[in-house]
DNA sequence: CCGGGCTCCTTGGTCTTACCAAACCGGTCA
DNA sequence: TGACCGGTTTGGTAAGACCAAGGAGCCCGG
């Protein structure tokens, strides 16, 4: 009978929820959602719920962010995609952040001023293994015409100016090329993915790695040398070695811009208790 | 196109719910949006739309699924979970599936009645590049417990019947627990992912590798071995023969099935035809 | 003839109200 | 004690309307 008081352990604040554009019917500019869902997302990723536990109704966040419920579920739907929520007749809950997709990384990394340290080499260390990977598929695969244009690339990469965006894009291009052309579609999947939430997100913040430009040229050469010789065992080694210079360098830079390195730590929650409220 | 004043502005009066519920409409029901979401994803999958062409627009699919918009978009919103749509102002793009997420293997895989061998024998790929370095991670990160957690596990393998349900959780919670303790957050996510879309769904189809006995103990013996030895290489090395003695039986047993080998021409496609505009 | 700017229409994004079915909770009755 | 029952809560869907951004086509000045 009564209203439900408030069922939720409260703690979280009702929102302010600044003036925005409003229009004669008190509606906003298409930017709910995205509000929902930012706030809900690091609310959860900030450990303010935990795994297990139920978020609010869907009518009662609604209320809580003054906007409609079709609103608020389009926000849920994409906590949804991310991973870190799970809806079901019965309530929206919370997952935990170990059982996510892929697609939290981004947030995770935006969370704070400057990308976790721990968190970004996890990152470069599974890329590597992909990279090298790929590279050694594509010394057995390629076509002669493909081996050449990676041999291009690095030439170019070796002539043009170490640090500059277009040489950094010549790097990814050859990632991209090894990944494209060694036929796995699962790991050119995987480092999409990779690219989206991290790399491209990470050079837009100027964390573009400078590797050391000795070790890194040296690298790169015996790939160049590996290649002509289709030797995909050396290839994958020098691409380890390329690679090794790139992760200590994104480190340093991390590093020098006063990075956490948090971790594990960075994802809240202990163990889940129950399954309730 | 005269544009008739506006309706509604009054304040909302709360509800005069309880009473009857009056069967009024006869709204048909239930999963309208999984309806639209196989469909779409399938027609998607199997080329019946290019990368880059536009689908209908919202109004016009809840036209064709006799729906409402609403339940189109929630279907909509799932595509573009699985990377293969992008919704934007303008319309509704489709995404070539190189550039989707992790997630559509499962629906990629489910499209034939026996998944493709090479695909699955590319996952398979994958996985064991993550299994591996996840194990050398942990035989170097580990605490003793966990150590010896991970040679209980072994042991209970090594002394069930090969085939049984039972000896298979267990290999699968030896690679878990690997993942788990080794730290590394984006590789368990990637893991996660490959369990969900194909480990799992291999196995409820009647898939599940069951690895030739005799170079399956010997391998998991050498883990054991060098587990107690925290012999991080040895371990990896050890555990890059247990994987290639599954992905050789996971690969003979999609055989027997009569698997296809299309690998990536399972995707692209021109077009059987070109119904949209 | 061409390019820039403008208008109109389409399309996705949001809001509102309303009903349904499944899940949940508490009380009743055997 | 345990099965049952009804009300409540919650997500799922429906339908109609309005808004703002994009795109396409048109017009006009250069």
């Amino acid at each position: 009978m009564t209203k439900p008081a408030p069922l939720h352990d409260g703690a979280r604040q009702p929102q302010p929820r600044a003036a925005q554009p409003r229009t004669a019917h008190g509606r906003t500019a298409p930017q709910r959602t995205a509000t929902v869902l930012d706030t809900l997302r690091d609310e959860i990723l900030t450990g303010q719920y935990r795994p297990g536990e139920r978020l609010p109704s869907e009518r009662e966040l609604a209320a809580r962010f003054e906007t409609s419920r079709g609103a608020v579920r389009e926000a849920l739907k994409k906590l949804e995609q991310l991973g870190i929520a799970s809806i079901q007749k019965g309530g929206v809950r919370v997952v935990a952040v170990e059982e996510a997709t892929l697609e939290v990384l981004g947030p995770l990394l935006e969370l704070q001023a400057v990308p976790d340290a721990v968190l970004a080499d996890q990152i470069m260390q599974v890329m590597s293994l992909l990279v090298i990977e790929s590279a050694r598929d594509f010394a057995l695969l390629a076509t002669d015409e493909q081996i050449e244009y990676a041999r291009k690339l690095i030439s170019g990469i070796l002539s043009g100016a170490p640090g500059s965006p277009e040489t950094l894009e010549k790097r990814v291009a050859l990632g991209r090329h090894f990944m494209e052309t060694c036929g796995n579609l699962p790991m050119r999947l995987i480092a999409n993915g990779l690219r989206i939430q991290f790399s491209q997100k990470m050079t837009d913040r100027g964390f573009a790695p400078r590797p050391e430009p000795v070790a890194f040229r040296i690298a790169l050469l015996k790939v160049h040398t590996a290649l002509a010789e289709r030797d995909a065992e050396a290839v994958a080694a020098a691409m380890r070695e390329v690679m090794q210079v790139n992760r200590r360098a994104l480190r340093d830079a991390l590093e020098a811009a006063g990075a956490t390195h948090r971790g594990l730590d960075l994802i809240p929650s202990p163990p889940p208790r129950g399954l309730n409220r």
